[in-house]
DNA sequence: ACCTGAACACCGTTCAAGT
DNA sequence: ACCTGAACACCGTTCAAGT
């Protein structure tokens, strides 16, 4: 008996839809929170069902990577300069995953297992290639460290991850600087006087733009040019 | 009835030849097999035991990650320019992750947690902020993400991860490179011909060289000098 | 102080069966 | 083709009890 309506319980179940609240789960409870049966439940189906969709659940989180990735939008190619064009790809990657802390992590060892990280690969070693003038081994290698630099950026942005509330959040970022703060100062001065900056994130904006420079910049210094 | 023997059943459980063990089984089956039941079981004891000793799992986690940092030898400083001494710091960090690209991962959010990560971190900002000229909070950034940039080096190296035996592991780099030598030509080009790079590791050594070039290339490129 | 035993509330996954 | 039911072999963790 199939229903046109969005009751939650379903005879047909829609992958998409699967994958699409996994990211949900994943964002609001954690990666933790990705579980085949809290899934099957959220959908009205049984944990068996999922398993006519997905081979396993490695293959499920293949499917997440591959929805957050899919939603990269790729500037077009201009005829500026390489870098400045390698700065606007990398801050598309960045737009997208900044609202998924959580799941960023997932993508380190998939990119190249979907269309749209395929995408993502070809345009950045494209740029490496025929724009910087890099081999491409070099380039292949460039371009993973430097995608990997960036989801990192954002998993372990201070202050991200999981939280109840802002309230709590708060908390947690005070309890880590006090923690810094606390430590001998004699043997961790530095650590000490940058325990602002380890703890929280005073301008998240400028956090990821000057991660990108800090990328690109690399990239510019081992240039063959 | 303690043993000052070794045998497999002990009264006594030692914290830290858990932890030890952790780390081995870690790299022989991967970071799933970490599990406090297994421990256990290693250790002659019941679960609960190890209840005496970390708080929950993630307390064990971190004291995995503590020994891991723990065999980190930071070079003596020196009179020479901070980029060469960079260099050294982040090579001595390779040194010892490489032979554990399982959980080297691990390492992303716990580095503030332990001594020798402090220490580890005391070191790279004294060289970022009295070496390069940094203001802290740029130390703070570049530090984070220098370091997680060698840590994803380690453990996305192409080949690196968990496999049978040396023939398993050769198949799967066969598999993944024939994925992408079988890709559409026209739309991804370069992906095409960095297949190889993309699939395998030429030259290991080469790579984490390299690595750790792009990542002082970075911070020289930034630096307000 | 340190370990055990039993139990609770979960997991992913296989297999056979239903429609 | 797609979903269900029951079962298997696991998890981390709590609580009360032992020595």
């Amino acid at each position: 008996v199939t229903t046109t309506s969005d009751d939650k319980i379903q005879r047909r179940l829609d992958p998409i839809k699967v994958v699409e609240s996994a990211l949900v789960i994943a964002e609001s409870e954690g990666l933790a929170a990705i579980t085949i049966r809290r899934l099957a439940q959220d959908h009205g189906v049984t944990p068996m069902a999922l398993y006519r969709h997905f081979r396993d659940k490695e293959e499920l989180l293949d499917a997440v990577v591959e929805q957050l990735l899919s939603e990269v939008v790729l500037p077009e190619p201009t005829d500026r300069p390489w870098h400045e064009q390698m700065r606007a790809v990398l801050a598309a990657v960045l737009d997208v995953f900044r609202p998924h802390p959580n799941t960023a992590g997932l993508t380190l060892t998939r990119i190249l297992l979907s269309d749209p990280g395929l995408a993502l690969a070809e345009r950045t070693l494209g740029l490496l290639v025929d724009g910087a003038g890099f081999p491409k081994e070099e380039a292949a290698e460039i371009a993973s460290q430097s995608i990997c630099s960036l989801i990192t950026l954002v998993a372990t942005e201070p202050g991200a991850g999981l939280y109840a509330d802002t309230e709590a959040r708060e908390d947690a970022v005070r309890r880590k600087r006090a923690m810094l703060m606390s430590v001998s100062p004699r043997r961790y001065p530095h650590v000490v006087a940058a325990a602002d900056a380890l703890s929280s994130c005073a301008d998240r904006d400028g956090y990821f733009d000057f991660g990108i420079d800090l990328v690109v910049a690399g990239m510019r210094g081992v240039s063959p040019a």
